[in-house]
DNA sequence: TCTGGGGTCCTAGGACCC
DNA sequence: TCTGGGGTCCTAGGACCC
């Protein structure tokens, strides 16, 4: 079997919508643009909750996603305050990948890998001719989309997926960036573990412990010891991310997803054992909406109980057999309450339902 | 000072079976 | 006297990403 697509040197593509979240509340209120503006929880600076996403004129006062409102307020007193609307992102999320996926390149479709509400990898699909300069095809895609939705976008462009994504942070915003094995030292070779998807402050401090900070350190080490560090599969895959290698396709299969849930902190501790009972039902109740919509029955069930002070336990079963009944769900999650502490405050709960497996795909 | 909500995948240990 | 070895399932927890 031939397939010129990925036996061939190929380019892959990574595009990441510039402060999405933030840009399309202002396309709705044209007033925001040029202003600060933060996105996160219900709008309300002086409740629990974190930022989503700031505009460029906000992150210049310092603040930045997953910062807590009121941490965000004291740095940026006049930014102006925002709900998340997930359904404006689903929509506007739908309009731009439907955008890129209308695309052709090389005078064939596009092969489109979509990871989340913002952000995708792309590649020529199969059967292609000569692309040409990668950098000529991103710079019309950023043009149709911007087009299409008055999105602005920044595109990666690399010889896996892993150079692609790590390349479109080098071009923000609103720019196309090319890293391939050839730059690849070059440009990340002194920078931390941490630059890498998939290597965050826990691993790095891991690495660290072994004698490892850079990109390049890394790709040195020997990796037999980063197996027996840091496990068998971790090992070998942190080893492939300090040399840049990664070699999985973008795969257009659309996304299965393995579980639901709905997780809630409270803007005031529960200290009334059952109010928490009440609220695990009610989040059981609200995960079951998206099973539903799956059409796949739930296998597991589990919860997750956050303490005051701050402190996290989880605990999940297996059902005797997979169930889509609210009350059967319900029940099974009340009943791991039974394993956790009952006397100290909660400040937040989960609910989380595992999906038996997705039937098999020929 | 205060740490969301939606997910994914990996690891490790114990139970259990043959 | 010393007590296999491989495999799967279950559960709890860790780490990471957007």
């Amino acid at each position: 079997m031939s397939e010129p697509s990925t036996s061939a040197p190929s380019w892959v593509l990574h595009v990441d919508l510039d402060q999405f979240i933030a840009a399309v509340e202002v396309l709705r209120r044209p007033e925001l643009a040029g202003l600060p503006v933060v996105v996160g929880g219900r709008g309300d600076p002086t409740e629990r909750g974190v930022v989503a996403t700031a505009s460029y004129e906000a992150r210049a006062f310092g603040v930045g996603s997953g910062m807590p409102l009121r941490i965000a307020a004291r740095r940026c007193p006049e930014a102006v305050f925002l709900p998340v609307d997930k359904e404006a992102y689903d929509a506007a999320s739908a309009e731009v990948m439907a955008a890129l996926r209308a695309l052709e390149w090389g005078g064939v479709p596009v092969v489109l890998e979509v990871l989340g509400w913002d952000e995708a990898f792309l590649a020529a699909g199969p059967g292609h001719h000569d692309l040409g300069d990668p950098r000529d095809f991103a710079e019309h895609l950023r043009g149709e989309v911007l087009a299409q939705t008055r999105l602005h976008c920044s595109v990666g462009i690399g010889d896996n997926k892993l150079r692609a994504k790590i390349a479109t942070d080098f071009g923000k915003p609103r720019g196309v960036w090319q890293l391939t094995e050839d730059t690849w030292f070059e440009v990340m070779g002194e920078r931390p573990t941490t630059a890498l998807w998939g290597i965050g402050a826990k691993t790095a401090k891991k690495l660290a412990g072994l004698g490892i900070d850079t990109v390049e350190q890394l790709a040195r080490s020997d990796a037999r010891v980063l197996a027996a560090e840091l496990g068998p599969t971790m090992g070998p895959w942190f080893h492939r991310l300090g040399r840049g290698v990664d070699p999985s396709p973008v795969d257009a299969t659309p996304w299965v997803p393995r579980a639901h849930g709905r997780e809630e902190t409270y803007q005031e501790d529960l200290e009334d054992w059952t109010r928490v009972v009440e609220e695990v039902r009610s989040l059981t109740r609200r995960a079951v909406v998206d099973i539903d919509r799956e059409g796949r029955p739930a296998a597991r069930v589990g919860i997750k109980v956050r303490y005051r002070p701050f402190f996290t336990v989880s605990r999940s079963l297996t059902l005797p057999e997979p169930s889509n009944d609210p009350a059967v769900l319900a029940d099974a999650a009340v009943s791991l309450l039974d394993r956790v502490e009952r006397d100290r405050p909660v400040r937040l709960l989960g609910v989380r339902l595992e999906m038996v497996d997705p039937p098999r795909q020929p």
